[in-house]
RNA sequence: GUGGGUGUAGCUCAGUUGGUUAGAGCGCCGGAUUGUGGUUCCGGAGGUCGCGGGUUCGAAACCCGUCACUCACCCCA
């Protein structure tokens, strides 16, 4: 048998009302909070990502897809949003336009890494990117959206932990102080941990080794080197989000992976999922729009998990309140008309269906049961002969004769 | 890429120290006389026991390989 991709799932029927569910709740908020969607490719050229996240991050290094196009040139499956939605801000001017520097965006993402709880090749990403201004408040606006959308969505014991990681001047003298701290302890780290010494020091402080975390416990906090204009900056988005009484806890350790990240950075953990607990998380990445050739732009964005919202949602969100009216015709005249009612019902907006298979009364009311039909319409041949048809409520039993001229209007003025 | 766990019907699972035609519940299809569903009763369909090899008189079971799923590491949302 064919099987699905490794690491790719089917969203089945009587899951799509919880997705439709997140996304309306996404939509309406974002929109509330003056954002507005924007949808954009779901592949780029490579190159966009491999300036945009970093070459030495393992997105980039091993679990892109990348395919070449028939001319040759290279291309990848979006491993995340933000790039994508900097080169459309950029190639469209979009910085121009007041009502467009508050994007927001859903869709598919994509990277090759094993799959585990939680985690999966292909995932849906719900992200919001507020563009041109670096003002503390805007940070706080956006996590305030954020922790919002999972309150509204009923998810409970969320931490939200926060971290400044400061700007690329304040994290260069900063590295030095942490690579001089570390350089005597390497033989005690892990050996990914000496690899990221070289690549990427920042890591080091997140790993979760014990014997790392151990040892890197006196190092130096990121935050003694900040900047006069990040310090502030970071005790401002702290004030702002005390005022709106969103609790959060301050993790010096947290690093976002990506390279564009800076200053601001953030995210919210459940401790009802697996290893990958993360739900959401996002920062500033004030610098990503210069690596990619545009004018010096301050943002600060998120993404959402929404796989892992998912698994984490209780409530079955099974929105079905429209009606169901079942059209049980049968008969050599009563089958034939049945099936104009419902073409002439389905036309008047009305949701109905019948079960062409079904000949007998007893059989067609059976379907009518298993489709979870509100209401029966009986259309035999005496009924067709008569001009009527007999609209039985299925719960309490009651029937009723109706003349066919006059069933929709009837249908209409009850719904 | 590395490690652990699990593969029997559409789903959830039984299956004795290796022993005849591999079972249950749910689901699905049908019947219980006339044009009335759900409950009940009765019947039916549906399985190369993941796949390949080996041991054995005999394998769903034991051994080897392989694939898939899954959890975890790495990393990330």
């Amino acid at each position: 048998m064919l099987r699905s991709v490794k690491g790719l799932k089917d969203i089945l029927p009587h899951q799509s009302s919880q997705w439709q569910h997140i996304e309306t709740v996404a939509r309406t908020l974002a929109t509330q909070f003056g954002f507005s969607e924007i949808r954009i490719p779901i592949f780029e050229f490579t190159e966009l990502y491999a300036r945009s996240i970093g070459g030495t991050t393992d997105i980039v290094e091993k679990e892109m897809y990348t395919f070449p196009d028939r001319d040759g040139s290279s291309l990848t499956l979006r491993p995340e949003g933000t790039a994508g939605v900097v080169r459309a801000v950029l190639e469209h001017s979009l910085l121009d336009s007041p009502t467009s520097r508050k994007l927001f965006y859903f869709g598919p993402m994509f990277r090759h890494e094993r799959p585990q709880a939680g985690r999966y090749r292909q995932f849906h990403q719900f992200g919001v990117e507020a563009l041109g201004t670096d003002h503390p408040l805007i940070d706080v606006e956006v996590i305030a959206l954020l922790w919002q959308f999972f309150s509204l969505l009923g998810l409970k014991d969320l931490t939200l932990h926060i971290n400044s990681i400061g700007t690329l001047d304040d994290r260069g003298d900063y590295i030095q102080r942490l690579k001089k701290f570390l350089t005597p302890l390497l033989p005690d780290l892990c050996g990914n941990c000496q690899r990221r010494y070289s690549t990427n020091p920042l890591r080091i402080l997140d790993c979760k080794v014990p014997i790392c975390q151990e040892t890197t416990k006196e190092a130096p906090v990121l935050i003694d080197d900040l900047s006069e204009d990040s310090r502030i900056h970071f005790t401002d988005v702290l004030d702002g989000l005390t005022a709106l009484e969103i609790p959060y806890s301050i993790n010096h350790r947290l690093v976002r992976g990506l390279d564009y990240y800076s200053r601001t950075t953030f995210e919210i953990t459940s401790p009802h999922l697996g290893a990958q607990s993360t739900i959401g998380a996002g920062g500033r990445y004030d610098g990503l729009f210069q690596a990619l050739q545009g004018p010096p732009t301050p943002a600060i964005g998120f993404a959402v998990g929404l796989e892992r919202v998912i698994l984490l949602l209780t409530e079955h969100h099974s929105i079905n309140p429209v009606p169901l009216f079942f059209i049980a015709g049968f008969g050599a005249v009563g089958k034939s008309r049945a099936f104009k009612l419902l073409h002439e019902l389905r036309q008047s907006g009305i949701r109905a269906d019948t079960d062409h298979k079904a000949n007998t009364l007893k059989a067609l009311l059976r379907s009518a049961d298993k489709l979870g039909a509100e209401y029966s319409i009986i259309l035999g041949d005496d009924e067709a002969n008569s001009e009527t048809v007999l609209l039985r409520n299925m719960q309490t039993k009651v029937q009723e004769i109706v003349t066919l001229k006059e069933i929709t209007q009837k249908i209409l003025a009850n719904l």
